[in-house]
DNA sequence: CATGAATGAGAGTTCATTCAT
DNA sequence: GATGAATGAACTCTCATTCAT
């Protein structure tokens, strides 16, 4: 199909990367095999090379959109929310029902695998340094928004507030891997609510 | 009754195992060829085999001796200090020394292989699952002691708390990854202490 | 009844042709891939293919433009040559000045793929031994013409004298590819001269 | 087989490399596929990559053969030849007695093959200008050896005589690919005899 | 007529595992 | 008991070729 609008280019490409999230997602990137993603994507092995030079290059397209995935989600959670508390807990309840069945789908499961990766591929790591340090300067400036308020003693540190915000999202989901996300988020949230709200003491 | 004492085919498991941990710390399981660990073991490939039955096994091995470190390093801090902020910034500067110098050298660099590994294995996730329970018990045992003593407040749930001081030093880890650990620690753990220790407000 | 003329379509075929001259030339036939002809030429995957059948195609056009190319050189070195010699240094000139920058530049450099090529495909064989017959039967002639101008030993077979000739040019060119043509060109010529004209004995 | 004398690895290494050598000498090196070396050498895909890096490596050990080979014979006939033409016929008829049923059969075969392949990677290019100037030495010292006898024109450049000699040898073997070696030989012996012995003139 | 996206068999290579010695 | 040569299925990736648009 020659000539093709750039339209249909780009769905293929997205044919490709949901596909390829998917196995990765299930398996991790190395135990999934290029044929896997071949057959997941219903293309032919030429066609995947033809979007994608290489399994890293794949890997490091499927991280962006996770990264991506992930600062949009927090960037909105940023909008939505008047506290730090809240912005872990709806953050964690975001990508928890992403989990399930949000376009997202596919991403929130690929956290360990991204941190697998970002200690042996340099580029990944840069990316998500990138990503990880806008992502605590939204913190930090939510921080500092409600130390302002009154709602947060002004002692604290905004940039170890928000390395302690994102500590409990990414701790919680690491948690539900072993143990099963939906029992602790209660208690959980309760007690992260408590913790970072003085005024429920 | 075997030729060798059982002192030597303990001590060979060993040797092994640590050539295995330190290889799988440096690149991956994946990335990790049984050649590799063949190689750095000093042994042969039929020895290897002798000893573990296949690579999984192998990692099977490796991983419980990461649990079992992580679990004994908790219940040490456990024993040494009085609050829950202390224990969690013990935790880490014990396990971020470990990243140095310690015998458990490689193994606090096995963090995010073991996250990965548990979504695709059971028999990893079941024993990720048993340690980190009872990591989580004896956070809730230190959690109800601090309350006990008055120097944390008595409607938090034990539970939960312990949930958050083990994403504390998770969310420390994986971040420290991406951003390096050294500048962020200073500033993290006076927070995790504000935040832990209601006697600072 | 095409719509497009004769010539625009002999002109396309000289297109790809001389792209695929170049290719092959810098890179030899089996590492060229149909992607480079393909690039080269500036044209479409489809366009090549609908001028020549498959690389197989293209290779025996190239072939057959590289045996006419090196008649018609001989032909006319065999035209405003007296001698023997003269013919064979004349031949080399032409064509190493052909490394260089004649249109037949790249040609010279496709020597050795031609013989690779003939040794396996029979068509390809077949062809240059009707080019190679002619060639051989141009060489019989000058020496026959000097061998009637007295310049020649008559005892000479001219058949035997031709393929001694061809051979000083090949070989000249085999040995150029290892050592650098230009040092030996001189000592050379002047060898074949003396070997080749009792005159200067 | 573990623990394996010295002798069994180099007659594994023989085994692959004389398969090898039969395959690229029936269909060039790009044509023939690890495959058809795998499935000639009666091993596995895994034990010829113990013995052999890469195709490319196994292409630089086939051509270091090749010109040991070449340069053995040559060798050899420069012992017991007297004169330069005795030298290019002996060594053609040995080499062309090697395209039958001499251990050296395929390797006359490897001419082609070894020319191209000189033109596009270096190192075997530096490998063959060292043998072929070792050749070129031999050669000059036969020239000298005649001409110090008497049986050879002292004017003429021992050098220059020598390319000519190789060429003279290089040259029938290019012409026997295209043209069939046998009706020719003794022409062609006859001719290379009366240009290269004044003795005859 | 031209295009270039799609194909899929097959390329070179790796590696967990076995077993004769 | 230990060895390491041997295995072969599976891996990532390429490329000559086709055909819907």
């Amino acid at each position: 199909m020659p000539k093709v609008s750039d339209t249909h280019l780009a769905d293929r490409r997205d044919q490709i990367l949901s596909a390829a999230a998917a196995c990765f997602a299930a398996q991790g990137f190395h135990a999934t095999s290029m044929a896997d993603v071949v057959g997941a994507s219903g293309l032919s092995a030429g066609s995947v090379y033809r979007y994608f030079a290489s399994k890293d290059d794949l890997i490091g397209a499927i991280v962006d959109r996770y990264l991506e995935g992930l600062v949009g989600h927090f960037a909105r959670a940023h909008m939505t929310s008047s506290s730090p508390a809240d912005t872990v807990i709806d953050a964690i309840r975001l990508l928890t029902q992403g989990l399930i069945d949000t376009p997202f789908q596919p991403f929130a499961q690929l956290m360990p695998q991204f941190w697998s990766e970002a200690r042996r591929n340099e580029t990944i790591r840069q990316r998500g340094e990138t990503a990880f340090r806008a992502l605590l300067g939204q913190f930090a400036d939510i921080v500092r928004r409600a130390q302002g308020e009154g709602t947060l003693q002004t002692d604290l540190e905004p940039s170890g507030v928000a390395q302690v915000m994102l500590a409990l999202v990414q701790g919680f989901f690491l948690q539900s891997i072993l143990l099963g996300q939906d029992a602790a988020l209660e208690v959980y949230a309760d007690t992260v609510r408590r913790l970072l709200s003085p005024s429920s003491r």
